[in-house]
DNA sequence: ATCGTTGCAAACTCTTTGCAGGATT
DNA sequence: AATCCTGCAAAGAGTTTGCAACGAT
């Protein structure tokens, strides 16, 4: 028998969260967002859902250079990210074409690469 | 009276680890180096050195995504960093070419980026 | 003899975990 | 009713800070 789930406030509340997004969130961020449906979710509850919906493939992390980690839907195809330095806030970028040509030490072997933009959002912007 | 500066030995230590290490170090490997100078030297005064070794401009942070910020020496020019996805040191990388021909979204306004590789460092390779 | 610096321990922040009560099936 | 899930509070990991003692000038 496997180990049976269940449907409560705060899992709903945590998945709309993210959907209504539409950018990575922090822990933080999902916890304001999912308090907007549930008042009164625990931090708690937050990390124990994200941690669950991680290993159910349903979110992945998305890790910041010298920021908490964020987390988006995923099954989306690659693609880079922007953090506004004004609000610090995540976006996806989509179609940001990259060109690497890694000089790399003698016996150093490249596997992968990640890459970051930096700037103003729109609402920054402004 | 410009408040002075004295010359210690834990200082010494510290500078000499970066000196030593021709990568950047995280605050763990300084301490760790720098003990090999100064026997006993705490966590404390490693942390509260580098503090004043980045106003001072003679450090500065290289931000890791989903790790712990690393220190390297300033005054070198633009380069981007590759970490060892089995050791976890981190390594400069010069002479890495990259062409981005960023797609910001409406409003949007870029002002810079960073780059990571990922891989295998020599010492992991073998 | 000053007073900058250090080591220790306490404080803080972010995240994880134990446990008892509450909610879902 | 069984047991998964939640909230609270305590516990960890990494970093910062208060304070008395140390030590460079």
């Amino acid at each position: 028998m496997p180990t049976q789930i269940r449907k409560t406030r705060q899992k709903d509340a945590i998945r709309a969260a993210f959907e209504e997004a539409n950018r990575p969130l922090s822990t933080d961020e999902a916890l304001v967002l999912a308090q907007k449906h549930v008042e009164g979710i625990s931090v708690a509850t937050v990390y124990r859902n994200i941690s669950t919906l991680l290993e159910d493939g349903w979110l992945i992390a998305v890790e910041m250079p010298g920021g908490v980690t964020r987390y988006e839907l995923s099954g989306k195809e690659h693609h880079h990210h922007f953090q506004c330095t004004q609000c610090a806030k995540v976006y996806e970028l989509t179609g940001c074409a990259v060109q690497v040509k890694p000089k790399l030490p003698r016996g150093f072997r490249a596997t992968g690469h990640e890459f970051y933009v930096y700037g103003l959002c729109a609402d920054c912007s402004i």
